[in-house]
DNA sequence: CTTGACCCTGACGCAACGTCACGCTCTATG
DNA sequence: CATAGAGCGTGACGTTGCGTCAGGGTCAAG
């Protein structure tokens, strides 16, 4: 009983070209020719096949097929056992896509349709947030929203006045450009939930990504802007407890290093949270770099740290922006407290 | 700001053969390039290709996002319900398969890790009986058990006795014959759940798969050799209710038309359990069958066919291993009741 | 001037076949 | 017996999304 190609596909739900596929790659050679050369299956051949296609349900490739078959030394459960682990994890894959997916439809959804071209932008700045947040700090932060009168619309709203107002040549320390980098501050701990970490991945991502910059229009001089204004909101207030040279020296270097602020904030942060004790080396040397970066804008005169003390404790509203809440200030003083066993001289935020 | 693929790679997470590949297909054509042939890609090439990463994360086709970038037209909504639908078919797809592998890993670890030729059958025999049976029929029927002494064990056992009959010549009217016979359809019926139609479906595929019939030993030859003694079985009772000329009639015809019956009583049944009343033409044209058949080994003789049914009453065993119950027999005569409003005799049976 | 890091194009490879194209073989029919 | 049509054979290219050489220019630094 010699089947010719034609009748094994037939028999079997094949195509003949899947018959000379597993022949040409030595899966099933036909025992026999005739001999005008059509190909000849047997029973022993067709019993091959059978086994080749109820592996082949099993989502095994013709190359593991082939190795099963032959070396039957082979344990068909570490088989079994690998192709259910594959399955899971691309089950798994593709359940988080589909769950990305039906989000995104939700928002569509909701929304009413608009552009095309709105739309890939939207997608362009969330997948570029994702690249930079966690699906967790995600979750935290409203930016992202569709909704064009919510927070997203109230950026975009600011970064056009404060587009304006630099346009217009208001100076950073005018009234003007104070109030709007007080609103900018606001908003950003707002929707930060006052999370320093956060912060700090926005600010990598808007000083690692052009094209967000060009999206948002929150360019870098916009940030040195607002951050100019938002200094001199400070500086105001200090002035009124310093010394005019004291004061003068404060002027020249307290901006200078203050994109350092919050990532030794949010370092300190997140020490705390994992429970790190405060005399811990690594605390104590983010200690030694919150002082050093006091001491950077108020000199080494104890007698100035101690005004800037009496300042910080009368106006609350220094530490408006700052990302440091009292929990926080708690534990930088407790490992200052361990460095003063040492040579270092004490803090001056309060 | 002008960036060669490197660098956009780098910023981007891709390789430098992917940009490559953009371009050679047309996705991301670089808009400029250097006097040396570098590619350069400015802030309009980066953004694009933000979107189609974005877009790739959704599972699109790089095709698809050529496309859907090309003309802004397309609906995005209409787009990820496609992803959706196509993502929910795959995954319903991976989890079937997943379902069939830890069912399959389950009896391997119940069973003693048997050599993987013999998995290699019972996989090849699984996959042979998926082409003739559903889900549901599989589900019913326990011959595919791999426990050896099991089912599946009795059945090679008695397949392997009646082979041994055979072999030694022993005549199918013999008793030894006839108590294999009876045991033979005893297991059939109880393996089938006494359903007609997993029985023609499993004569279905014992006639189509010759390789079905090496593995389990069940030829044609034994075939005939049970039914010809189950024959012989029935015989002998009728034998006492019938004159002689009617019974050598009888014994000439009975095994005739024998396997015509099974279909029938497939069918019957299926139109009961669908609640076909049974006066539609469909059962009315199965009840002239069901005569013709009577008739075929009856005679057309009423006095004859009031013999057979006198039989029939008092000897429940003759029934036996008809697959015919008393609901469906009320069923039938139902039929032929409204039948006999026409020019046919009245049925034979009871 | 050389070296190493980048860049270019072109081409093959993978997985499992689908889909021609061209030519030979077999079988049934006129 | 000739012929038509079905079936068979062997290439060979296409698909998807790149990885991976190979062979050869370009550029900035030492």
């Amino acid at each position: 009983m010699l089947l010719k190609v034609g009748d094994l596909a037939k028999r079997c739900g094949l195509t003949v070209r899947t018959l000379h596929h597993y022949d040409s790659i030595g899966l099933l050679k036909p025992s026999a020719r005739s001999d005008s050369g059509y190909r000849l299956y047997n029973r022993a051949d067709i019993s091959r096949l059978h086994q080749i296609q109820a592996l082949r349900r099993f989502g095994l490739s013709l190359a593991d097929i082939g190795n099963i078959l032959a070396n039957p030394g082979l344990n068909l459960a570490t088989i079994v056992e690998r192709q259910i682990e594959a399955l899971d994890q691309q089950i798994a894959q593709s359940q988080a896509l589909r769950d990305r997916l039906s989000g995104l439809q939700l928002q569509l959804m909701r929304g009413e349709e608009p552009e095309l071209a709105d739309w890939l932008t939207t997608l362009e700045m969330m997948t570029m947030y994702d690249k930079y947040f966690s699906a967790n700090d995600l979750k935290r932060l409203p930016l992202l929203d569709i909704d064009e009168n919510s927070t997203a619309g109230e950026w975009a709203a600011l970064v056009q006045a404060v587009h304006e107002a630099m346009r217009a040549g208001i100076e950073p320390d005018s009234d003007e450009a104070q109030a709007l980098a007080t609103q900018w501050i606001g908003m950003l701990e707002r929707d930060t939930q006052g999370d320093p970490r956060l912060l700090v991945k926005l600010n990598a991502m808007m000083y690692g990504e052009p094209t967000v910059q060009a999206k948002t229009g929150v360019t870098p001089e916009l940030v040195a802007y607002i951050r100019q204004a938002f200094i001199e909101t400070k500086l105001t207030i200090y002035e009124k407890y310093l010394a005019p040279d004291e004061f003068s020296f404060m002027r020249e270097h307290y901006g200078q290093r203050a994109d350092e602020w919050p990532p030794l904030i949010a370092a300190i942060r997140q020490h705390r949270e994992d429970g790190t004790p405060p005399n811990d080396s690594r605390m104590q040397q983010l200690a030694r770099t919150w002082l050093e970066l006091f001491r950077a804008y108020a000199g080494d005169n104890p007698e100035t740290h101690a005004k800037i003390r009496a300042a910080n404790q009368a106006e609350p509203y220094l530490f408006f922006g700052t990302f440091i809440d009292q929990p926080l200030l708690a534990y930088v003083f407790q490992a200052m407290a361990e460095l003063r066993q040492g040579p270092l001289p004490g803090s001056g935020v309060a």
